[in-house]
RNA sequence: GGAGGGGUUCCCGAGCGGCCAAAGGGAGCAGACUGUAAAUCUGCCGUCAACGACUUCGAAGGUUCGAAUCCUUCCCCCUCCA
């Protein structure tokens, strides 16, 4: 397999990572893989306890789908022992310690997810328990006989919290130890993960050379920025859109998203290559390319990846539409005398309370079939079913019964 | 073990007996403008049978005509010294 190969396969492999270490160990390992034909082993750990998956986490899978269609092969593993611990990084409170049936249900449906990404024939699930509950006593000594407190500082966030007079656990040592412990069990080739997490990768190339191993690649990938286009795309900040939201709604949300983070989005979630993207960027700043028209390209990008492209489609139809073609239904007791439209609003979910309705309807925001609403006592007196509007994102079809 | 600081509405953070549903900022929501974007501007931002009533300022009691504000007990955080 010629060295040019090998090179394209690189400068792939390359596009938005963070961290490579290192280069040299990465050609080496993929020459050694078209030599023999034997996949390279391809690791990254996620913790079981948050099963939601969004488009953050897809990053790095992105990554991972990569090497498995160069024909190696991705092994997951489920932190249910290290979660004991609780990874320390960037946290500065214990987590709370779920049970083995939470993390096997958890991990059930965080896989799930991720074979929207991940071709599924060529990945393996392992759970760190297997090898780390059977580490005995002795054992365990050694590996922590491997690492000393100087390098554990090193560490960003322990060199901060060690200096600020801040507690560290002993246990909270022992995370990256253990981490690195899964690469070695596994005999791993190359370690993915987020950039926060690139010390611990590091612990595990030592450690695997400790062991009499061939040192792992550690590469990571940057945290996707959310919605908001300022913080880290989380659940818990409501700035994410979630892998199995609706083509529709993940669309919508595309479109809500600034156009600086757009470029950001097309680098780390399409497989456009960096040319590709400059070329646009270069378009719309000389006013040839509409960056709308750009930002509806990416909505269908991401739609079609976990949906079809013709759910797609029909999510950038709907966009468009006054009333989107499968709006929500909402069944509703008719009353002779009139029902008052802000029960309605609030009863069906639109608004969290009736202040709430009133005051959308004294701003403006509601419309009963594309007619607007200001009168925050109107009552509906007709049976008929109508589209009700609140505010710019909440439609629904009130049908009485 | 000792000394001190604090817990306020989604978050930060003022208030320290009545003028407090509680300043200010952030987030959020609505409207205008636009590209159903961002930025900007304006308004809203406890609940309800709504010019009024009810529930909120860590918890429970108490003082008072009246308490987020004063007292007592309890719970929880944080800082400094050992």
């Amino acid at each position: 397999m010629s060295e040019i190969r090998i090179q394209q396969e690189i400068t792939e492999l390359k596009k938005g990572i963070i961290d490579l270490h290192t280069e040299e160990d990465l050609a080496k390992k993929l020459k050694r893989y078209h030599e023999t034909n034997k996949p390279l082993i391809i690791k990254a750990g996620f913790d079981p306890t948050a099963p939601d998956i969004h488009l953050g986490h897809t990053v790095l899978m992105n990554k991972m789908r990569q090497f498995q269609l160069l024909g190696h092969k991705v092994v997951m593993v489920v932190g249910d022992a290290t979660t004991l611990i609780g990874d320390p990084t960037g946290k500065s409170k214990t987590r709370k310690v779920l049970t083995p049936e939470e993390i096997k249900i958890n991990a059930e449906t965080y896989t799930s997810q991720a074979f929207k990404v991940l071709d599924r024939e060529k990945t393996e699930i392992a759970f760190n328990s297997d090898w780390l509950f059977k580490l005995d006593f002795a054992g365990f000594i050694k590996l922590a006989g491997k690492y000393n407190v100087a390098r554990m500082l090193e560490r960003d966030d322990f060199k901060k919290r060690f200096k600020n007079n801040d507690s560290i656990s002993i246990h909270e040592f022992l995370y990256p130890l253990v981490q690195g412990y899964d690469s070695v069990a596994l005999n791993a080739d190359v370690e993915l993960g987020g950039s926060d997490q690139i010390f611990n990768l590091l612990v595990g190339r030592k450690l695997q050379q400790d062991y009499g191993q061939e040192s792992q690649v550690c590469m990571t990938v940057p945290l996707l920025v959310g919605l908001d286009g300022e913080n880290k795309m989380s659940k818990s900040l409501n700035n994410y859109i979630g892998v199995t939201e609706p083509a529709d709604t993940m669309f919508a949300k595309i479109m809500s998203i600034s156009d600086d983070l757009m470029w950001n989005y097309y680098e780390l979630l399409t497989d456009k290559t960096l040319a590709d993207i400059s070329q646009m960027r270069a378009k719309t700043a000389d006013g040839s390319l509409h960056p709308r028209d750009v930002k509806v390209e990416l909505g269908l990008i991401i739609a079609e990846r976990f949906h079809t492209r013709s759910e797609a489609l029909e999510a950038k139809e709907n966009f468009y539409r006054e009333v989107p073609s499968n709006i929500a239904e909402y069944k509703y007791p008719f009353n002779e005398e009139g029902v008052p439209l802000v029960d309605i609003i609030s009863d069906t979910g639109m608004t969290k309370s009736k202040s709430d309705a009133r005051r959308m309807i004294e701003q403006g925001g509601v419309k009963i079939d594309s007619e607007r609403v200001d009168d925050v006592y109107f009552k509906i007196t007709s049976r008929e079913s109508f589209v009700l509007r609140a505010g710019k994102k909440k439609v629904g079809k009130i049908i009485f019964e």
